[in-house]
DNA sequence: TACTCGTGGAA
DNA sequence: TTTCCAAGAGT
Protein backbone atom coordinates (compact mmCIF):
# COMPACT_ATOMS: atom_id res chain seq x y z
CA UNK A 1 0.00 0.00 0.00
CA UNK A 2 1.15 3.63 -0.37
CA UNK A 3 0.04 7.20 0.74
CA UNK A 4 -1.68 10.03 -1.96
CA UNK A 5 0.39 12.78 -2.44
CA UNK A 6 -2.27 14.87 -2.52
CA UNK A 7 -4.19 13.81 0.32
CA UNK A 8 -1.45 13.93 2.81
CA UNK A 9 -0.81 17.72 1.28
CA UNK A 10 -3.66 18.68 1.35
CA UNK A 11 -4.06 17.84 5.42
CA UNK A 12 -0.72 19.36 5.80
CA UNK A 13 -1.39 22.87 4.23
CA UNK A 14 -4.38 23.16 7.05
CA UNK A 15 -2.89 21.34 10.10
CA UNK A 16 1.19 22.45 9.85
CA UNK A 17 2.39 23.64 12.96
CA UNK A 18 3.23 27.11 13.11
CA UNK A 19 6.95 26.44 14.12
CA UNK A 20 9.49 29.42 14.26
CA UNK A 21 12.30 27.53 12.09
CA UNK A 22 9.68 26.98 9.14
CA UNK A 23 9.06 30.92 9.15
CA UNK A 24 10.14 32.88 5.82
CA UNK A 25 13.74 34.09 6.09
CA UNK A 26 15.12 31.54 8.38
CA UNK A 27 18.26 30.17 6.80
CA UNK A 28 19.98 26.90 6.50
CA UNK A 29 22.48 27.29 9.28
CA UNK A 30 19.20 28.52 11.86
CA UNK A 31 17.28 25.61 10.44
CA UNK A 32 20.28 23.07 11.12
CA UNK A 33 20.30 24.55 14.37
CA UNK A 34 17.32 23.47 15.17
CA UNK A 35 17.65 19.83 13.49
CA UNK A 36 20.20 19.37 16.22
CA UNK A 37 18.33 20.45 19.09
CA UNK A 38 15.37 18.49 18.16
CA UNK A 39 17.23 15.15 17.71
CA UNK A 40 15.78 13.38 20.66
CA UNK A 41 14.37 15.95 22.08
CA UNK A 42 10.16 17.35 21.97
CA UNK A 43 9.85 20.20 20.21
CA UNK A 44 8.55 22.42 23.19
CA UNK A 45 11.68 22.13 24.90
CA UNK A 46 13.76 23.55 21.78
CA UNK A 47 11.44 26.21 21.43
CA UNK A 48 13.01 28.80 23.67
CA UNK A 49 16.26 28.29 23.33
CA UNK A 50 16.63 27.66 19.60
CA UNK A 51 15.01 31.29 19.47
CA UNK A 52 17.34 32.71 21.54
CA UNK A 53 20.74 31.22 19.94
CA UNK A 54 19.97 32.42 16.12
CA UNK A 55 19.55 36.15 17.82
CA UNK A 56 22.42 35.43 19.24
CA UNK A 57 24.82 33.32 16.93
CA UNK A 58 23.28 33.51 13.63
CA UNK A 59 25.85 31.98 11.01
CA UNK A 60 27.87 29.11 11.62
CA UNK A 61 31.22 31.72 12.04
CA UNK A 62 29.62 33.78 14.77
CA UNK A 63 28.89 30.65 16.84
CA UNK A 64 32.47 29.29 16.06
CA UNK A 65 33.57 32.61 17.64
CA UNK A 66 32.02 31.52 21.07
CA UNK A 67 33.88 29.76 23.60
CA UNK A 68 32.37 25.86 24.32
CA UNK A 69 31.78 27.09 27.21
CA UNK A 70 29.25 30.03 25.93
CA UNK A 71 27.77 27.25 23.57
CA UNK A 72 27.17 24.47 26.34
CA UNK A 73 25.43 27.40 28.87
CA UNK A 74 23.32 28.30 25.96
CA UNK A 75 22.39 24.54 25.15
CA UNK A 76 21.31 24.64 29.16
CA UNK A 77 19.41 21.91 30.17
CA UNK A 78 18.54 20.89 26.60
CA UNK A 79 19.84 17.15 27.10
CA UNK A 80 22.64 14.97 25.35
CA UNK A 81 25.38 18.28 25.86
CA UNK A 82 27.80 16.67 23.41
CA UNK A 83 25.50 17.50 20.67
CA UNK A 84 26.45 21.36 21.96
CA UNK A 85 29.80 20.36 21.29
CA UNK A 86 29.01 19.14 18.20
CA UNK A 87 27.16 21.87 16.82
CA UNK A 88 29.69 24.07 17.87
CA UNK A 89 32.81 21.89 16.25
CA UNK A 90 30.45 21.39 12.68
CA UNK A 91 29.85 25.91 12.66
CA UNK A 92 34.02 25.80 12.88
CA UNK A 93 34.04 22.97 10.00
CA UNK A 94 31.57 25.37 7.82
CA UNK A 95 32.95 28.45 8.22
CA UNK A 96 36.39 27.70 7.94
CA UNK A 97 35.86 25.20 5.13
CA UNK A 98 32.98 26.29 3.24
CA UNK A 99 32.82 29.98 3.60
CA UNK A 100 30.35 30.30 6.39
CA UNK A 101 27.55 28.41 3.86
CA UNK A 102 25.92 25.23 4.80
CA UNK A 103 26.66 22.78 2.24
CA UNK A 104 23.11 21.24 0.49
CA UNK A 105 24.69 18.13 -0.56
CA UNK A 106 23.41 15.04 1.74
CA UNK A 107 26.80 13.10 1.40
CA UNK A 108 28.68 16.51 2.57
CA UNK A 109 26.86 17.14 5.05
CA UNK A 110 26.90 13.64 6.90
CA UNK A 111 30.81 14.14 6.81
CA UNK A 112 30.23 16.93 9.23
CA UNK A 113 30.31 16.82 13.30
CA UNK A 114 26.70 15.20 14.69
CA UNK A 115 25.07 15.40 11.31
CA UNK A 116 24.24 11.74 10.80
CA UNK A 117 21.83 10.57 8.05
CA UNK A 118 18.96 11.87 9.45
CA UNK A 119 20.19 15.44 9.92
CA UNK A 120 21.73 15.54 6.32
CA UNK A 121 18.86 14.62 5.04
CA UNK A 122 16.53 17.30 6.69
CA UNK A 123 18.91 20.11 6.01
CA UNK A 124 18.71 19.25 2.49
CA UNK A 125 15.29 18.66 2.26
CA UNK A 126 13.65 21.44 4.19
CA UNK A 127 16.84 23.76 3.77
CA UNK A 128 17.30 23.48 0.04
CA UNK A 129 13.63 21.91 -1.01
CA UNK A 130 15.94 18.56 -2.03
CA UNK A 131 13.31 15.74 -3.14
CA UNK A 132 15.73 13.56 -0.59
CA UNK A 133 13.88 10.81 1.75
CA UNK A 134 13.74 12.03 5.14
CA UNK A 135 13.64 9.63 7.44
CA UNK A 136 12.78 9.80 11.29
CA UNK A 137 11.11 8.13 14.00
CA UNK A 138 8.06 9.80 13.39
CA UNK A 139 8.57 8.49 9.14
CA UNK A 140 9.31 5.00 10.42
CA UNK A 141 6.29 4.56 12.27
CA UNK A 142 4.09 6.39 9.78
CA UNK A 143 4.73 3.92 7.05
CA UNK A 144 5.33 0.96 9.54
CA UNK A 145 1.38 1.67 9.79
CA UNK A 146 -0.12 3.21 6.64
CA UNK A 147 2.20 1.40 3.98
CA UNK A 148 3.24 -1.84 5.77
CA UNK A 149 0.33 -2.53 8.42
CA UNK A 150 2.32 -3.05 11.51
CA UNK A 151 1.76 -1.18 14.50
CA UNK A 152 5.52 -0.21 14.92
CA UNK A 153 8.45 0.02 12.93
CA UNK A 154 11.46 -3.06 13.25
CA UNK A 155 14.73 -2.27 14.19
CA UNK A 156 16.13 0.84 12.07
CA UNK A 157 18.06 0.04 8.61
CA UNK A 158 19.55 3.03 6.87
CA UNK A 159 19.22 1.72 3.54
CA UNK A 160 15.92 -0.35 3.87
CA UNK A 161 14.09 2.70 5.53
CA UNK A 162 15.51 5.22 2.75
CA UNK A 163 14.42 3.11 -0.07
CA UNK A 164 10.81 2.53 1.71
CA UNK A 165 10.43 6.69 1.86
CA UNK A 166 12.11 7.35 -1.54
CA UNK A 167 9.53 4.57 -2.92
CA UNK A 168 6.31 6.91 -1.61
CA UNK A 169 7.92 10.26 -2.86
CA UNK A 170 5.31 11.95 -5.81
CA UNK A 171 7.28 14.26 -8.19
CA UNK A 172 10.07 16.48 -7.43
CA UNK A 173 8.33 19.94 -6.68
CA UNK A 174 6.20 18.21 -3.94
CA UNK A 175 8.97 15.68 -2.63
CA UNK A 176 10.38 18.00 0.10
CA UNK A 177 6.58 19.21 1.70
CA UNK A 178 5.75 15.49 1.45
CA UNK A 179 8.69 14.62 3.44
CA UNK A 180 7.94 17.66 5.90
CA UNK A 181 3.73 16.24 6.06
CA UNK A 182 4.82 12.75 6.52
CA UNK A 183 7.02 14.01 10.01
CA UNK A 184 4.27 16.00 10.87
CA UNK A 185 1.39 13.36 10.65
CA UNK A 186 3.44 10.98 13.02
CA UNK A 187 4.49 14.05 15.03
CA UNK A 188 1.16 15.20 15.73
CA UNK A 189 -1.40 12.58 14.62
CA UNK A 190 0.05 9.08 13.96
CA UNK A 191 1.65 9.30 17.62
CA UNK A 192 3.75 6.09 19.02
CA UNK A 193 1.49 6.11 22.00
CA UNK A 194 -2.45 6.72 21.54
CA UNK A 195 -2.29 7.67 17.69
CA UNK A 196 -5.33 9.40 17.07
CA UNK A 197 -6.87 7.37 14.19
CA UNK A 198 -9.98 9.29 14.29
CA UNK A 199 -8.41 12.23 13.24
CA UNK A 200 -6.05 10.99 10.66
CA UNK A 201 -6.34 12.36 7.07
CA UNK A 202 -5.20 9.50 5.33
CA UNK A 203 -8.00 7.42 2.71
CA UNK A 204 -5.74 4.37 3.17
CA UNK A 205 -4.04 2.71 5.45
CA UNK A 206 -2.90 -0.82 5.85
CA UNK A 207 -2.56 -1.52 10.05
CA UNK A 208 -6.02 0.25 10.14
CA UNK A 209 -7.46 -2.17 6.85
CA UNK A 210 -6.22 -5.44 9.18
CA UNK A 211 -7.85 -4.38 12.54
CA UNK A 212 -4.89 -2.74 14.11
CA UNK A 213 -2.84 -5.58 14.76
CA UNK A 214 -0.48 -5.15 18.19
CA UNK A 215 3.06 -4.90 18.00
CA UNK A 216 5.07 -7.45 19.23
CA UNK A 217 5.71 -7.46 22.71
CA UNK A 218 9.45 -8.05 22.57
CA UNK A 219 10.61 -4.64 23.45
CA UNK A 220 14.09 -3.63 25.39
CA UNK A 221 13.70 -3.27 29.26
CA UNK A 222 12.82 0.10 29.84
CA UNK A 223 15.68 2.93 29.82
CA UNK A 224 16.38 3.95 33.08
CA UNK A 225 17.77 7.17 34.18
CA UNK A 226 17.88 7.53 38.20
CA UNK A 227 21.55 6.47 39.45
CA UNK A 228 23.29 6.22 35.85
CA UNK A 229 26.08 7.57 34.67
CA UNK A 230 24.62 10.00 32.97
CA UNK A 231 22.37 11.05 36.06
CA UNK A 232 25.63 11.85 37.31
CA UNK A 233 27.44 12.98 34.35
CA UNK A 234 24.42 15.57 33.94
CA UNK A 235 24.75 16.34 37.96
CA UNK A 236 28.46 17.59 37.36
CA UNK A 237 28.10 19.33 34.28
CA UNK A 238 24.90 21.64 36.16
CA UNK A 239 27.31 22.16 38.83
CA UNK A 240 29.88 23.68 35.89
CA UNK A 241 26.99 25.90 34.30
CA UNK A 242 26.47 27.09 37.16
CA UNK A 243 28.85 28.12 38.20
CA UNK A 244 30.91 31.30 36.00
CA UNK A 245 34.39 30.17 37.48
CA UNK A 246 36.50 26.91 37.64
CA UNK A 247 35.16 24.61 40.55
CA UNK A 248 37.19 22.51 43.02
CA UNK A 249 36.96 18.85 43.32
CA UNK A 250 35.12 19.21 46.65
CA UNK A 251 32.52 21.08 44.96
CA UNK A 252 32.04 18.49 42.12
CA UNK A 253 32.04 15.86 45.04
CA UNK A 254 28.50 17.63 46.10
CA UNK A 255 27.36 16.93 43.15
CA UNK A 256 27.01 13.10 43.37
CA UNK A 257 28.18 11.89 47.13
CA UNK A 258 27.25 8.46 47.30
CA UNK A 259 29.67 7.05 44.81
CA UNK A 260 33.06 8.02 44.06
CA UNK A 261 34.03 5.23 41.82
CA UNK A 262 30.56 6.69 39.53
CA UNK A 263 31.92 10.17 39.97
CA UNK A 264 35.12 9.69 38.71
CA UNK A 265 34.43 7.64 36.20
CA UNK A 266 31.61 10.61 34.87
CA UNK A 267 33.96 12.93 35.52
CA UNK A 268 36.62 10.72 32.99
CA UNK A 269 33.91 10.42 30.32
CA UNK A 270 33.25 14.24 30.26
CA UNK A 271 37.02 14.81 30.44
CA UNK A 272 37.11 12.33 27.67
CA UNK A 273 34.17 14.11 25.75
CA UNK A 274 35.99 17.93 25.98
CA UNK A 275 32.45 18.88 27.52
CA UNK A 276 34.88 19.68 30.84
CA UNK A 277 38.39 20.65 31.17
CA UNK A 278 40.70 20.41 34.20
CA UNK A 279 42.85 23.55 35.15
CA UNK A 280 46.79 23.20 36.29
CA UNK A 281 45.48 23.33 39.99
CA UNK A 282 43.19 20.90 39.61
CA UNK A 283 40.09 22.85 39.38
CA UNK A 284 37.57 22.30 36.46
CA UNK A 285 35.56 24.53 33.99
CA UNK A 286 33.53 24.07 30.76
CA UNK A 287 35.88 24.21 27.99
CA UNK A 288 37.30 27.67 27.43
CA UNK A 289 35.75 29.04 30.03
CA UNK A 290 37.16 32.33 32.26
CA UNK A 291 40.09 30.78 34.90
CA UNK A 292 40.06 33.33 36.61
CA UNK A 293 37.97 34.23 39.97
CA UNK A 294 37.52 36.29 42.72
CA UNK A 295 39.65 33.88 45.37
CA UNK A 296 42.79 33.29 43.07
CA UNK A 297 44.14 36.78 44.24
CA UNK A 298 44.11 36.58 47.61
C1' DT B 1 23.60 -4.68 15.82
C1' DA B 2 23.30 -2.94 20.31
C1' DC B 3 24.59 0.25 23.49
C1' DT B 4 25.62 4.89 25.42
C1' DC B 5 24.53 9.58 25.74
C1' DG B 6 20.12 14.07 29.31
C1' DT B 7 15.99 15.83 30.52
C1' DG B 8 11.40 16.45 31.98
C1' DG B 9 6.42 16.22 30.86
C1' DA B 10 2.50 13.19 30.25
C1' DA B 11 -0.07 8.97 31.04
C1' DT C 1 5.02 6.28 41.53
C1' DT C 2 6.73 4.29 37.53
C1' DT C 3 6.94 4.09 32.75
C1' DC C 4 7.20 5.95 28.31
C1' DC C 5 9.38 8.53 25.02
C1' DA C 6 10.74 12.96 22.27
C1' DA C 7 12.89 15.71 14.33
C1' DG C 8 19.51 10.66 16.43
C1' DA C 9 24.64 10.34 16.39
C1' DG C 10 28.70 7.80 17.26
C1' DT C 11 31.01 3.74 18.28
Amino acid sequence: MSIDAGNLLGWFDLAERDLPWRADGVTPWQILVSEFMLQQTPVARVLPIWSDWVVRWPTPSATAAATPAEVLRAWGKLGYPRRAKRLHECATVIARDFADVVPDDVEVLEQLPGIGSYTARAVACFAYRKPVPVVDTNVRRVVARAVQGRADAGTPSAKRDHADVAALLPDAARAARFSAALMELGATVCTARAPRCAACPLRSCAWRDRGFPPGSAAKRPAQRYAGTDRQVRGRLLDVLRDNAFPVTRAELDVAWPIDEVQRERALASLLDDGLVERLADDRFALPGQDRNDSTASR
